[in-house]
DNA sequence: GAGCCTCGAGATCT
DNA sequence: CTCGAGGCTC
């Protein structure tokens, strides 16, 4: 296991949360990468993850290579991901143990943050795929003040704090059910994680290799290595046309 | 406005 | 790694 910084304070792990935070897996924030997170934070615009969503346009353009266009963008970025599902902020907030399954979990089960936050351990433990170690976790995180802090600075924000997505994790049904696709290359209609997403919701799952489980790959435009793992395994291609076609059935 | 350059995103590969 | 968006410079 890697080392961790102790020092809670510690900027390079600060920076990292806010570099998290805005992630794709988690709040999907487009345009804050590392470079502007670091940025941020030296500025002092931003201590916690919390001062994102105060940030004012005028303070912004400032920044190094930071023009109208980029702060408008990043603005409307960060006004979009208030909207995301509970179990994304869960990510977010990166709660050690808690990534995409069990915060996905977590969310279906207590349904908003504050009903997690003040969660038994007893009652976390009891769920399917969650132990101690996260149970631990979780109360860890929520009892420190800067959390406080930063769950007020959100919800203030007016951060959405609850399960949106009313989980379709209904068995038996759509037409992917039971099967494992691989995407590679680059798909003109879809992004990845929108294929994903689409596939997830018909009921099947995607995988990042190909092995002889996998009952189709997506292949798209340049296709990697993966095309020819699945050729030799004689693993069904599928071209995005196949599949959009499939998909919409 | 052209062209350079940086950052971030999405892809691969290991 | 490669590519595109957008900022910066002239």
């Amino acid at each position: 296991m890697a080392l961790r910084c102790v020092n809670p304070a510690c900027p390079a792990q600060l920076i990292e949360r806010i570099i998290h935070f805005a992630s794709r897996g988690a709040m999907d924030i487009t345009g804050l990468g590392a470079s502007l997170a670091v940025q941020l934070y030296e500025s002092g615009l931003v201590k916690d993850v919390g001062d994102l969503y105060y940030l004012k346009k005028e303070d912004l353009v400032k920044l190094e290579r930071m023009g109208g266009k980029s702060a408008d963008n990043l603005l409307e970025a960060l006004q979009r991901s208030k909207q995301n599902d509970l179990s994304r902020l869960l990510v977010a907030l990166g709660i050690r143990f808690v990534g995409e399954r069990a915060a996905r979990i977590l969310a279906f089960h207590f349904k908003n943050l504050y009903r997690i936050a003040s969660a038994a351990f007893e009652e976390v433990i009891m769920l399917e795929e969650i132990g101690p170690k996260i149970a631990f976790s979780l109360q860890e995180f929520f009892k420190q003040k800067e959390t406080k802090e930063i769950i007020h600075k959100l919800e203030e924000a007016g951060v959405n704090f609850s399960l949106l997505e009313e989980e379709r994790e209904v068995e038996g049904e759509g037409i992917f059910e039971g099967y494992t696709f691989v995407l590679t290359g680059t798909l003109s209609g879809y992004t990845r994680q929108q294929a994903k997403e689409l596939i997830e919701s018909k009921g099947g799952k995607v995988v990042n290799s190909v092995s002889k489980k996998t009952d189709y790959v997506l292949a798209g435009k340049s296709p990697g290595s993966k095309l020819n793992k699945a050729m030799e395994l004689g693993i069904k291609i599928l071209s995005e046309e196949d599949f959009s076609r499939l998909s919409n059935s």
